[in-house]
DNA sequence: GATGAATGAGGCTTCATTCAT
DNA sequence: CATGAATGAAGCCTCATTCAT
């Protein structure tokens, strides 16, 4: 046991690390610094400095994948509606208490160097994809107007994003159950007053592609 | 002249370098072989390969900083969503017109690199303050519903954001005018059918803050 | 005795991995997993992995030494003959059975690592001076004329070392009887046809010296 | 212009540590040392320590190429062996006067190390077909008797490679001249007085193969 | 100004050896 | 005795930056 514990404290040094400065900002010679063990242990343990990092996204991805539940639409609007806060409540609330790992996620962002694109790609894929089936389910059920799923889909999962990327940045921010209430809400309803929103002429469909 | 002209074009392929392969990834000998240039002129023009990054980031907050208007509340509350969409429309028409800035846009979420952190945050937290001064001028003309302004604006730039990321991956999106109108729409209305907003108790009012 | 089984196990594994991969890319840790054994073990029965090689090759010497008699003269020159004929034979059998030691013997040659030179050659010194002494010998006897013994000894040697060479190196070649009496024969008749021998005036008498 | 002498020097400095230590002991660093330049500079003139060493084999390969002439059979049995006195004499003359391409040769053979192998085993190789070639020819002129090309052609290489061997390491040894002669003696007369030879029965035929 | 050869700090990884259990 | 986790020196290579021409 002692063995997985080291490698464990490892990983987390990892995290920390990675947290910090970025990927390709840190090196081996600073994990292992922050561990506490000798270059060769490192080795020991990972086979590279992709390697653990990789396995820190793995461990991440895995992770969240169990917060978000698919939709279960058999419980009725009032139903869906609280399925949807209940998955944003889970991934906030989990990566809000995982400050290094959240940090991770959106460095992650980073992207655009190809190699790990492809990794966080189909997760952000997957949380779209779960985002569109719920926005059918609730059109489905009249709850949803009609909209385009491909793009609102992508705006949802902004948003989140955003005020975890604001988080992840130091922000000082309001408590996880006000940020989720007015992420939810702000999604639900929009910015209009319904008068305006009438008045404006936003009252018109729109077929769901 | 024709020292700025050398200089503009070592920036514009440092540029494409940057947006193909991301800082980290790119080398200074990546951009003098595309500039064709010797080691030593890019040193003359440039203190360092984070100085060209860095003045790069720069020119591309400060095109965007000419892209977004503050908003005229003067023209009443037709006037004040148009306003905004013309300022969503400007700056995705802008960065989809140019593929490097907003490649490299995307990739400076990325860094987390503490030092162009700044610079970044910075420049998000220009456009958020426009947009809460929005939201704010649009609730005292009883256009827009009381919201959390600080959470909302975030929500709004998280929405262009994300889309953005997807065309920045190079993901196939609708176009500009459909983007726009349906991401305005999204952050307006919101999700729901108006019926399903007041039977789910989407009416209370809350303070703006 | 299970310790110096032990031992005789780690050391066979040793001799099968240097003589499959060369000194320098053979590791410790091939070594002890052909060996079953644990790492610290391997070095409660040897001081360094150097000194494994050492061993190897003094017991390879050992061996080789076993095999090469002194020629005695008292046979006369038919027996003489017969003598190296047979230390040839012993040699070569020897080697072409052991093809591991073989492998190690060549591999050795390579080194020029400084260190093991001083064995390497110390061994191939007590061989061209048995080899001299039997020319010696043989010149004596009248059997074998005058040849500077020190360089025809080192041909002798070379033939010989340049056929294993051959064989280490995973050649296909005649069997060993064949070799050894072709390789004879080549030393002791040279490839001339007698008639052109004389013609080429090849009769002079040297000095053994 | 200058650009090449730095790298002949490199490249000089580096064959003196090679045939110094060989390829596995000399490090970069080694080389670097000797050559007095920083460790980036090496690498601006090679691609690894493995090409430079791959390119002095190359250029020794190439300078021995120069040394060896296929033997021109329409000048007499005397003048074959001239032709092959010739080429002994051009191998071993410029191979003594460059103690370091020497010293190079006999590490390599070193050898199976499976990658320097093939490089190596194929200028072995083509040295071995020549000989086979000369040796058909000289057959066919009835001026050397009929042996097994394969290994005598071996012998042959053999003991030039033994003598080479023993001045690579370090062996006091006669002159060239006397060297040469010795070996050619020794391979075209072999050891035994004619008398002998008769009286031991060696003048049976065989067949070339 | 322009060039490009030279620099050397610093990164990643391997592996022979040690030592506490 | 046996084990195998831990060590850290040492190796190879990259690349941002400098500087003599």
């Amino acid at each position: 046991m002692r063995r997985e514990e080291r490698r464990a404290h490892i990983l987390a040094c990892a995290l920390e690390v990675f947290a910090q400065k970025g990927y390709h900002s840190s090196s081996v010679s600073d994990i292992i610094k922050k561990a506490g063990v000798a270059r060769g242990t490192f080795y020991l343990y990972f086979k590279s400095k992709r390697t653990v990092f990789d396995e820190l996204l793995d461990d991440l991805f895995a992770l969240l994948h169990t917060k978000v539940k698919r939709i279960d639409p058999s419980r009725g609007s009032v139903g869906v509606v609280a399925q949807m806060q209940s998955n944003i409540d889970a991934v906030m609330g989990c990566l809000i208490d995982n400050r290094p790992m959240l940090r991770l996620l959106m460095a992650g962002v980073a992207g655009l160097d190809s190699s790990f694109d492809k990794k966080l790609t189909e997760f952000y894929d997957r949380l779209v994809e779960l985002t569109q089936h719920s926005l059918v389910q609730g059109h489905d059920m009249k709850v949803i107007r009609s909209v385009n799923v491909k793009i609102v889909s992508l705006c949802i999962i902004g948003t989140i994003k955003e005020v975890l990327y604001q988080i992840a940045m130091g922000r000082k921010m309001p408590n996880r159950e006000i940020l989720v209430k007015e992420i939810l809400d702000y999604g639900l309803r929009g910015l209009l007053v319904p008068e305006t929103a009438s008045k404006l002429g936003f009252l018109s469909k729109r077929s769901t592609r």
